[in-house]
DNA sequence: GTTGAATGTGAGCAAGGACTCGTGTAAGAT
DNA sequence: ATCTTACACGAGTCCTTGCTCACATTCAAC
């Protein structure tokens, strides 16, 4: 059990086959991440399932939380490589496009892997704290030089302040999704209910009243 | 380390100073498990914090488990008792200000032991899922009768669905706010955009646009 | 006071898991 | 071929921690 936590890699891997190794590893943490969840996803498991040695995933990583980061890293990388891309794109077009298209990132974002996103969830909250916060920043940024964009079609105040409603609410109502109805996720409704949830707080008067 | 969950307790406490020691159990394990999260507190510790003996502890509590769902019940029973009396407090009157003590209602809740609660949260959602869906549950109950009651001040075409998310949004924002910002949490500007974020939601126009 | 039930004690057991280290093997340099 | 370096191995060490149990103490009833 680590007290502080220490992510520096141990060594970096320089031939080929350490790379393929160090890919194994990750990729293996990930999966008993998302169906084992963090306390059950002991060192020596991963390393079986990586099919290395424990020694040799020390040779990589100082420890378990290091692993843990790693991966946490990709994901967030992943997730803030759809935003952007989303949002480049619709930089321009119809207001009512651009959140939809947000909302529906945000949604494939967690339909990536659930189950581990809900792993790494959990963890990070206490864990690469960092990392997390890093995360959640770059989306608020994305959408609050968004909303500065669209200043005109807009009826907020402080876009950063709105900015952190929104990312935090649209979110976490799919995290809640996520955790207690997974089926949710794929439902138009739902998806229709977060673009009329953003849209309206906006002030963004929309056809689709009820 | 265990396997299952077991949650009844192995005996009912007799005599007062049986009581007591329960009651110490319980406080202790509230408040090693805000200062320390569920991985660092150790039963060991726990017993220790309380002034009793882990003998002690084991006699009322067949495991760890049982302990942070003991807690967990009483922590989700404060904020079920909180939200039903505002609800019935705001039976009637403005939607505005039924709307507001909602809001403050839901913050206040948090802002009660918020340390506490981020570590409840973090084991519930793999521990005692049950019971985090009960208190879910319940709000989305109150609320969804809520807007039952007000179905003609309030566009909304499914109650249930509007519930989810307006519950959802909410407590999470508030939740991102209390891991990240907790001081936002005391300011009257955090808790305006709240309110604007459910009546707009709710299509309630009201005077206050940005 | 005596007796039995309820309560309290804490050293210690057993299990699990993070991490090490001495040893063996493959790859590149000469 | 030989040497050096990078890589891989996995049995074993050490520590944490959940939990037990044999014994001690307090309470209540008579």
């Amino acid at each position: 059990m680590t007290q502080t936590i220490a992510i520096e890699p141990r060594k970096s891997p320089r031939q080929e086959r350490a790379k393929a190794t160090v890919d194994a590893i990750i990729r293996a943490t990930a999966h008993v991440l998302a169906k084992d969840g963090y306390a059950r996803a002991s060192t020596n498991h991963i390393a079986e399932v990586a099919g290395v040695s424990v020694g040799s995933l020390y040779q990589y990583f100082p420890n378990k939380d290091a692993l843990v980061l790693a991966v946490a890293e990709e994901h967030s990388n992943a997730m803030i490589t759809l935003l952007t891309e989303t949002a480049v794109a619709y930089r321009e077009g119809s207001l009512t496009d651009g959140v939809r298209h947000f909302v529906r990132g945000m949604i494939g974002c967690h339909a990536i892997d659930p189950e581990l996103h809900r792993a790494l969830v959990q963890q990070l909250l206490h864990l690469g704290f960092e990392q997390f916060r890093h995360l959640q920043n770059q989306a608020r940024e994305l959408v609050a030089a968004w909303l500065a964009l669209r200043a005109d079609e807009v009826r907020v105040q402080n876009p950063e302040m709105a900015a952190f409603i929104l990312v935090s609410s649209v979110e976490s109502v799919i995290h809640t999704a996520l955790f207690e109805e997974p089926a949710l996720l794929r439902e138009q409704a739902f998806e229709d209910e977060l673009v009329r949830l953003v849209l309206r707080y906006l002030g963004v008067a929309e056809a689709a009243g009820g």
